[in-house]
DNA sequence: CTGTATCCCCTCCGATACTG
DNA sequence: CAGTATCGGAGGGGATACAG
């Protein structure tokens, strides 16, 4: 089966979307996506299902901190746009499994190089935290300061 | 590990502190970092400087959408990171230019990969969407044909 | 032109209680 | 075990007015 595309929707990266003047925020469903992937949990969720099929409880405990309702809300999300697989065995008491679809690894491994990224230059980050403890700089050396 | 490593501050991955099951979500500053990236204008501020230099109303001209007090403030957030210089010449009327620090275009690249990956991949994920509008899989106890 | 300040709605998210 | 339902505080974010 190698359908060459699904519809004419031909992918469009921003910038080219940028170049062309078209607006991006709204009327934007990637935003959506983006939004889940990205969520306070959605990162969690992912890179721990990185390395494997996980039950509820497993995520709860590893990831650690994140409520019942909020897991879930996420899981759902993620389910919805594809990126986590959900299969429900229909015994008492229940017994659910995650995992990531192939769609899921993509983009678990963007948002994982973006984290990691991150997390590697907060030293970085965090000196540019302390300078702004000072004021705002002159800026301009020719006029006075403000 | 066999450099003892000169700074204080060793980077670490997400994927390592899962593994050593420390808490990532609270009390982490780089959660906060990804927040400003990955804003609903963040992310579209840096894809815009990633161009070029642009000042305050050209990039609210660009983006489209996007209020003086959100684009204020996304600026600011990415300014006090590090992401985005800021230069304001002290004439009337005001003449203020932003552009990407180095920082800033590391961040920017990570970012746009996976917003472009996320455009990229939408037909895949509107097709999950079409499929969500039915009720739940049946989920089978055993193996069934998919 | 480049912002700040104020108001206010709306969504996020934790806490809690309840269900299958 | 794996969720759902409801409440309520906190913050995101738009509209508007105003200042430098």
């Amino acid at each position: 089966m190698s359908r060459p595309m699904p519809d004419d929707e031909i992918a469009v990266p921003l910038s080219e979307q940028l170049a062309r003047g078209d607006l991006l925020a709204k009327n934007c469903p990637s935003r959506e996506v983006l939004k889940h992937l990205t969520s306070r949990w959605g990162v969690l969720v992912l890179i721990v299902l990185e390395r494997g099929m996980h039950r509820f409880s497993e995520l709860r405990r590893t990831i650690g901190g994140v409520s019942e309702r909020m897991l879930a809300q996420t899981l759902q999300q993620l389910e919805n746009d594809g990126m986590v697989a959900r299969v429900a065995y229909q015994v008492v008491p229940p017994h659910v499994e995650y995992s990531l679809t192939p769609l899921g690894r993509e983009a678990t491994e963007k948002v994982r190089v973006l984290a990691d990224w991150i997390e590697m230059s907060m030293p970085r980050v965090s000196a540019h935290w302390d300078r702004s403890a000072e004021p705002r700089r002159p800026a301009e050396p020719r006029d006075s300061a403000r």
